[in-house]
DNA sequence: GGCTGTCTGTGCGTTGACGCACATAGATGA
DNA sequence: TCATCTATGTGCGTCAACGCACAGACAGCC
């Protein structure tokens, strides 16, 4: 892959999208892009992080693991933002682990040079509050729907959020996984599923699953889904 | 109330106390104490920000209000931190409604005169992001714990959060208006009172709750309680 | 083809929380 | 003192989600 291809693909992302020349020419050849495969865990919780990640066609879930091993996901990142943001933030940890939702491609450099470009306070540095600040909407508005919608609900949702971040309309992932993400039982999945299957919103075969109807899908979903969406689109858009 | 008064006051939130002596002397003559009755809406979600409140005896609840007006809080802030955030984060605004979850007093400063401060990036700056950072891990688990724990563990949680935040073991405050902020009935906060009481752990009369027992609680609440407050320890001890 | 492992579907009893209705008890003020 | 309001306590039916058990169904592989 040449410089040009690579810039390119670094438009894919939003955040990579929206810096200045200048610095984009800074941050070009630090940038490495990975290709990264289903459940690839890159960072475990407490762990020093090495590198901040862009993604370009991957998707991220930030899970939270409880000590008798279930789990449920915090938030979601994908070509609109970064994972990582505790580098620049200055904790350098969070108690989070993020793992490989949806295999493709991502961006990532090293921690340090991450540091660097962020206190040189440019354009970088205001996107990367901003999307800070989105990401705190979307892991407020988890808290929300954790506590007062239904599964079915909730699916929608995550359907929703992260047909946001795909390249395509296929979702390669079991419903047991879907199940650890949103911290439900498998079984719990598996009815919501066939549900939304039956109205024709979405089509899957053992975990392979595609949207059909997006506007049945936001139908189906609570107000969250629009309240995190509105932010994202007011905050980076 | 004289200035020397004033400075020994700002001392009590913990943010404004680590700021270094030049940013003291900047803030100082920007920073005006109120007093906040209980249930004061101090920001309306979507509204320009015109303050940041740093709390030194008050608590701060942060909720997302639902369109059919159920509503759940996804933070609390009190001595330890800040409200308002969204105002050098660069969004200015957030989906949120920030209400007076306990009496007390505030600083309260400029919208424009903090993001002056926080642009000079000094220690006030790194302040600020870290303690962002430690708002974004109770966020978190605040979402997790909506989804996984009972409302027995979540009561000893927020108690616990709102001690720590709280000048003494009293907290004044009706089982009606923790059950809004924990997001579930009434009744669920009744009979969950009832059994902490039953075990010595709290006392109670029409809105008038004492902490008796602080281990007691600790034990009843879930892991969550302490990953909040070991990352506010780490980021901020 | 047949074996094996994984993914999805289904049934059933249990439970934690909900919604509603109403009872009791402390606080307030005429 | 009495009326009223607010806060808390309690009962009961309902329901969504859970935990468990197990039955297909499909894929990959020898």
């Amino acid at each position: 892959m040449n410089a040009l291809t690579t810039k390119e693909e670094t438009l894919q992302n939003h955040l990579l999208a929206g810096v200045s020349a200048d610095e984009l020419a800074r941050l070009l050849p630090n940038l490495q892009l990975v290709s990264l495969p289903l459940g690839k865990v890159i960072y475990e919780s407490g762990e020093k992080m090495d590198y901040v990640y862009f993604p370009t066609t991957a998707i991220i879930s930030l899970l939270y693991i409880m000590e008798n091993g279930s789990s449920a996901e915090i938030g979601v990142v994908g070509k609109d933002g970064m994972v990582g943001i505790a580098i620049f933030m200055g904790g350098d940890t969070t108690p989070n682990r993020a793992v490989v939702q949806s295999a493709g491609n991502t961006f990532k450099m090293k921690a340090e040079l991450m540091k660097d470009e962020f206190t040189l306070g440019g354009r970088f540095h205001y996107l990367c509050l901003r999307y800070t600040q989105a990401l705190i909407t979307q892991i407020s508005q988890t808290a929300v729907c954790n506590r007062l919608h239904s599964v079915d609900q909730q699916l929608c949702r995550w359907l929703l959020l992260s047909h946001d971040r795909l390249p395509s309309n296929r979702l390669i992932m079991t419903q047991d996984l879907i199940s650890n993400m949103l911290g439900v039982r498998r079984e719990g999945i598996t009815h919501a599923a066939k549900r939304l299957q039956a109205a024709g919103y979405i089509s899957y075969v053992r975990g392979d699953m595609t949207i059909l109807n997006r506007k049945g899908l936001e139908g189906g979903a609570c107000e969250c889904y629009q309240v995190v969406r509105a932010e994202y689109d007011r905050l980076l858009g």
